[in-house]
RNA sequence: GCCCCCAUCGUCUAGCGGUCCAGGACGACUGGUUUUCAGCCAGUAAAUCAGGGGUUCGAAUCCCCUUGGGGGUACCA
């Protein structure tokens, strides 16, 4: 058997990894482990217009942030060296050399203008806008002089007649008209060949087995069937994933949604889970559950248990998710968790691990879905409040009691249990109902009416700066 | 316009001819624990399985049509 080997291919077109094709690499990463297979990245960068600087290594640095490892890479290299398309240029024009020798490819001398105008021409007439074939009856001797001084490209000479068809590992047998398929154009006047063109060499070259990328790729495949045949080489295996899309349905843009990982990290997200949320996008745990991790993943996946109608990302179970995964970090390596909030770009007060960071992690982290969260949420452990969300004025005089009778607890019982027990003497002894009291005091101390049980954060501030902030209010 | 794909609670999904007057999770809501929030526990609402025809003793599950949604239709990927 042959060993499997998949691949994302992606353009070095945007600011970093696009979350549809965080999800791409995802199954095809999974289904190739699953396997024992190898997983590789292709850059094709064959579009130099819309080449973004610094797009290729973020996306490869997205990718294993994501944990998704690959075996072979522009980065790394491989025994199908190059990986980046604009380094295997030569290439493609000989292949497409090689097709129009074989009658199943052609020179095109067209210009862009009459292309427009033949397809405006097509469109009012009520007709598929597509390539006249004008070119293909150009004779041969004409050619050979137009190449020497004209631009051209070479197009796919697409057969007149029959039905090109392909079975998709998902979605059965999809077939289309050839009459229908226009002649691709293969290698551009820039001599930079088309993604059509590219992706076939490639795909062969470097032994892909099995194609598996997004739904909107299915209108093209027949025209790379088209082209393995004209080759005469093996088809690979194909599978055309659901699209994630946007809460109203259309295709996952930036424009309604946040795509690129990057925007993830810097929210707060960790990794795991939002692997963990693109698995269960149209694939689910066979146990029903929803929280596993990568491994676990490759463990039980099946690529043909991929449900092909297209997903809405939707952030609310990301963001439970998220919370599941930081209480899981928080608890089991709140160092590692301490290290992860001071690299997040709106790092704040936490200082670095030690004995008070340690205490006030289990505090705090249980309130949080994302790390950016942290910060607002602990701060007034390590920075008195800059300011109060209850004017304290009227209530001086209660506070100044609290101060006083925790003045009274002795520096090595100064614990939570034991603040709680003389705390509830003045509740009592004020007129006010507890949840005003602890209310008004949770404020003194923290700043804010909602934050982490006061009497753990107390024994965390400690004797002296629990009173000094008490005396704050008080003086 | 034409071609192709898709269709179960608001969302992610289970279901692959009888065990489903459709199960789980997120979200929402209610109650409990409680000194706030979070958590935890208990519970509620939420899908005439898009609609209509078949096939079958029997259909969310198979077939067809309609409708709806999506994708493609470039010298972009």
């Amino acid at each position: 058997m042959k060993t499997v080997r998949t691949r994302i291919a992606p353009s070095p077109t945007g600011e970093n990894l696009h979350i549809g094709n965080a999800y791409t690499a995802l199954i095809n990463f999974v289904f190739a482990k699953k396997n024992n297979g190898q997983f590789i990245i292709r850059i094709e960068d064959t579009d130099r217009s819309r080449l973004v600087k610094g797009s290729e290594e973020r996306i490869l640095s997205s990718l294993k942030w994501l944990g998704l490892t690959y075996d072979e890479g522009p980065d790394i290299g491989g025994p199908y060296s190059p990986y980046r398309q604009s380094e295997r240029l030569s290439l493609y024009k000989n292949y497409a050399q090689n097709l129009v020798e074989k009658g199943n490819a052609y020179y095109c001398f067209c210009t862009p203008q009459r292309l427009t105008k033949m397809r405006e021409k097509q469109i009012a007439q009520g007709l598929p806008p597509m390539y006249d074939g004008t070119c293909k009856r150009v004779k041969s001797e004409e050619v050979r002089a137009k190449i020497k001084n004209e631009k051209y490209v070479i197009r796919l000479n697409v057969p007149e007649e029959g039905i090109t068809e392909f079975t998709d590992v998902l979605r059965g047998k999809i077939s289309f008209e050839n009459k229908l398929i226009d002649d691709q154009v293969l290698i551009k006047s820039d001599g930079f060949p088309t993604y059509h063109l590219g992706v076939v060499v490639d795909d062969h070259l470097m032994k892909i087995t099995h194609v598996i990328r997004g739904e909107e790729w299915i209108s093209s495949t027949p025209k790379h069937i088209l082209l393995y045949q004209a080759f005469g080489w093996d088809l690979p295996v194909f599978a055309h994933l659901p699209l994630l899309r946007n809460p109203d349905k259309s295709k996952l843009s930036k424009r309604k949604n946040p795509v690129w990982v990057s925007w993830y990290k810097e929210q707060g997200i960790l990794p795991e889970a939002l692997i963990n949320y693109l698995s269960l996008m149209g694939w689910s745990d066979p146990n029903e559950r929803d929280k596993f991790s990568l491994s676990e993943m490759v463990k039980h996946f099946k690529l043909e248990d991929i449900k092909t109608t297209a997903p809405i990302f939707d952030r609310e179970k990301l963001k439970w998710l998220n919370k599941k995964y930081i209480q899981d970090l928080a608890t089991l390596d709140p160092k590692r968790f301490t290290t992860l909030l001071r690299t997040m770009s709106s790092y704040g007060t936490t200082p670095e691990f030690d004995e008070k960071v340690r205490k006030v992690i289990p505090l705090v982290s249980p309130r949080i879905s994302t790390l950016k969260e942290y910060d607002a949420i602990s701060s007034f452990f390590h920075a008195r409040p800059q300011k109060y969300e209850v004017d304290l004025e009227s209530y001086q005089d209660v506070i100044s009691k609290s101060a006083d009778i925790l003045e009274n607890i002795q520096i090595a019982q100064w614990k939570s249990d034991r603040i709680g027990e003389e705390l509830q003497k003045v509740a009592k002894a004020t007129g006010l109902t507890n949840s005003e009291y602890f209310m008004i005091l949770r404020v003194t101390i923290t700043g804010k009416k909602v934050s982490p049980p006061l009497n753990e954060s107390m024994e965390i501030l400690g004797k002296n700066e629990t009173i000094a902030r008490l005396q704050t209010i008080s003086a």
